[in-house]
DNA sequence: GTAAAAACATGAAATTTATCATATTTTTGT
DNA sequence: ACAAAAATATGATAAATTTCATGTTTTTAC
């Protein structure tokens, strides 16, 4: 199902004004372009596989997509989301671990590959580059501890009000609010580390308390303040 | 509390070649050398406060330290620990965000402090120092993450084991098979996130189960196998 | 050295959350 | 379009964990 499609330039893909590439020089640019690979893929389709190795990164052309860990007892854990202008896998690559864990697509998607010779080369050669990404690595560690703290100490339903924000934060609401990704309520509770009852059962709470309103899997945010309060957000 | 000591020359610093520092050049280590302040820590002082702003790194020169945030209850997390050879408030100086968190020593403890514009400086000029960076970064970002799923996944018997191990991991066992640091019923329910009831009642079930034994604050690995079991890891 | 404070310990009750059972609705594959 | 599968929904029950109460031990401060 993965097919080859007409690879997009790096010179005039959109994507790279919102990413981590957005500062680099032309020459570079075209380096990448060059070197790189592109390929789509299906909504649902596994991009890479936690355990294995990487040798490259993917830059998120367009689509939206899911990393995640399988727990002990095979369930999965949602770490964190990217959207296009994103990359993923470079905590592997410049670790030099096996990927720590697997990547979906939540949509149909368009991911370039950038072998890990040419990351190493613009990350040597580029220092503003390179200062990017040690500032993005840090600043993922900073939410990283925030969700640390946050599953081992808010309750369920603090956590499901959290996590609606935290998606609106990061795939924004359409001009009637709803947030810009579909999820399964299993995802939810993958997010939070739940019971998929209880997100089903917390969302119809959430929709009487007119906090957000639900049609299938589009959740709409009807009272953002009230969904902080319900999430005990003070900062 | 905090007096000055007499400073401790990073040419002749046992902790450099256990540290993210051990491969730079000599030069580098004396201009380092030159510009570092050296505090003493009492135990239970803490190092840097959530929130506030920092403007270089720690280098932990002798020590224990828990790294932690306050949660909306008030609650302390441990998010992680360093020890002699370790830096912390890295995070902050690169994401140039506030501190996400906290630094206190578990007990007698020295510290360098290394000024943000040296930092940058040796990782401009070092190109293997900043890749050193990039690694730890990464590396770390894998461990949060499977910290996130352990606390999303795993019931708190489970999570109690799992840290007992992380806890020889860290800092290592005597010769008498005791973790090589003290905490508190109430600092080890701060990493997994439980109530500090059930962490006493926990350790007393892994006590009569012949998996550890108790003196006060010093826990002695009896069996590690069976612990390796009751955390259910499997990698 | 002693009083006060903090930490540790344990039982009982309450609460939160998960699990199981079972419908109903929606989506998918042919 | 239709059957099968998957996802959503809801109630009842069970399990895990917290909270509260209370007592004991250990540590700390003067």
């Amino acid at each position: 199902m993965k097919k080859k499609i007409e690879t997009p330039h790096c010179e005039t893909c959109g994507s790279r004004h919102k990413s981590v590439f957005c500062g680099i020089a032309s020459s570079e640019v075209k380096e990448i372009d060059a070197i790189k690979g592109c390929n789509f893929f299906d909504r649902g389709q596994v991009i890479f596989h936690e355990g294995n190795r990487i040798n490259g990164i993917y830059c998120i052309n367009s689509g939206k997509v899911k990393i995640f860990q399988i727990g002990s007892e095979g369930k999965e854990q949602i770490i964190r989301f990217a959207k296009e202008g994103d990359i993923i896998g470079y905590r592997a690559l410049l670790s030099e671990e096996p990927l720590s864990a697997s990547a979906a697509t939540l949509e149909e998607a368009t991911l370039c590959f950038i072998p890990k010779s040419q990351v190493l080369k613009v990350i040597q050669e580029n220092p503003a580059f390179n200062l990017k990404m040690l500032k993005m690595l840090s600043h993922e560690l900073g939410e990283a501890a925030r969700v640390i703290t946050d599953l081992a100490q808010k309750p369920v339903r603090e956590r499901l009000a959290e996590s609606l924000l935290l998606l609106k934060d990061t795939f924004e609401l359409d001009e009637e609010k709803n947030i810009q990704v579909k999820l399964s309520r299993e995802e939810l509770a993958n997010i939070i580390g739940t019971a998929t009852e209880s997100v089903i059962r917390l969302l119809s709470e959430f929709k009487k308390d007119k906090l957000i309103d639900i049609n299938g899997r589009t959740i709409k945010l009807v009272n953002i303040q009230g969904l902080v309060r319900v999430a005990n957000i003070f900062d």
